[in-house]
DNA sequence: GAGTACGAAATCGTATACGAAACACTATGG
DNA sequence: CCATAGTGTTTCGTATACGATTTCGTACTC
């Protein structure tokens, strides 16, 4: 039972959480985000703000607000007079979220390293040997989701909030947009779960800075790769 | 006259340009953000809501709306019943910061190198002639204007537009806590100078992605080191 | 039949108003 | 003289209302 990651991990969802939790303006934020995260809005999807505040039994004001701070994060794009539209999904949009995620998540791993101890290690070994099970089974839903608590713990002590904060944005919007774009590809897979072995290593050996950094970013570089190659492929369906 | 920089480099500040040009809302926030980069709201300021609002001729709503965005991006704090206040200027801040900022400008620059041009190298440098001949003159205010127009011609090419976004933001937070944090020691600036012809010289040659990261990376570092030791000389007044 | 013009419906944008929470100040008791 | 409770003021939070803008459908013209 490895699951005890999860709800950690994914509840510290922004660490930019304002003191602000009760209020219908934060309500709305948290409803709303939750939503295109886990692609019940998905990509394009119309956020009628009238809609939505009826949704939540709340007024327009608040729900404008929350579209405004999720704007802000990248995750909804804001048209005058027009509304608000869950934001996009080109190939080219993932391969930016994807090149930004790897240098601040890198960075964000480079820096926790030194203080990610053995329990954290052991933890994070466990989740990997779980994904390797789902690769078994066939279920990349849990892989994902297991692929999430692995990295979690390895940024998860970062000491400059600001990255995190990023770290945390960049899975977020990849999360939006991976509901509609994302393709499991087996044997990319089976690597990354090598890669996430040899990553442990580094950090257990106390590897210095830059090559953790190097080997993290790289190991994201990778996924986009194997995304970019199976797209060519298969054509990607325009929404 | 290299001042030409200035205005291109400075207007886009913020990439992320909704398309909301003209509402009340929009010109609420870059109104705000205005002052706060300017230093006109100064770090801890009390951002009242209905004072602002008069003071734009606007109601509070709009105001509301741009406040939260302005939180999204990190320069103003948010609490619930209390109000907003520009955000904090503690030294810790300032570490957090620059160390973010190192890393997205660092990769940004390295992205941007191969897009930079001679044109571009040429008016880099005129610019970095001109801090060299600030340095004489004793003009620390004209001197950090230019050497944020050196690094714009750096990294404004960079493809990236999250990574762009990223860079902005950074400059903007840190302009807003400039204002009264930052000391200008000369001698690092002599350095500074120094290190932004050597980066010049390393675009020019064709220097690999990974050098000329490393290079932005360090240089921003070494600056934030030299902040730090002027720091613990003369101690950090709390406002 | 295609294109344009008009009008109605939907939706956004902002002002105003009022209730609720926090803060500052004063008065009272120890 | 200090601590604390109570009151008043400030400021925030959200609902409601209405004007402005866009969009979509229909009818009319070429």
């Amino acid at each position: 039972m490895t699951e005890t990651v999860t709800a950690a991990g994914r509840a510290a969802a922004t660490s930019t959480a304002s003191k602000t939790a009760g209020s219908k303006s934060e309500q709305a934020y948290t409803a709303v985000k939750g939503r295109i995260v886990d692609g019940t809005y998905s990509p394009g999807y119309r956020l009628v703000l009238a809609k939505i505040a009826e949704d939540l039994g709340v007024s327009v004001v608040p729900v404008r607000e929350a579209i405004r701070r999720l704007e802000a994060e990248g995750l909804v794009k804001f048209e005058r007079n027009v509304g608000a539209t869950v934001s996009g999904i080109d190939p080219t949009e993932y391969l930016y979220t994807m090149q930004t995620l790897s240098i601040v998540e890198g960075a964000a791993t480079a820096l926790s390293a030194p203080l990610i101890g053995e329990a954290d290690i052991a933890r994070a070994r466990a989740v990997n040997e779980d994904m390797r099970e789902c690769l078994q089974h066939f279920d990349p839903v849990r892989f994902t989701r297991l692929n999430q608590d692995f990295h979690s713990v390895l940024f998860e002590h970062c000491p400059n909030p600001h990255i995190l904060d990023l770290v945390h944005r960049g899975w977020n919007r990849l999360a939006s947009l991976r509901s509609s774009t994302f393709r499991f590809v087996p044997g990319r897979a089976h690597q990354s779960v090598d890669e996430h072995e040899a990553l442990l290593r580094l950090i257990e050996t106390g590897a210095d800075a830059d090559t953790i950094e190097k080997a993290a970013r790289l190991h994201r570089s990778a996924t986009l790769d194997a995304y970019l190659a199976a797209a060519t492929d298969q054509q990607t369906p325009q929404q």
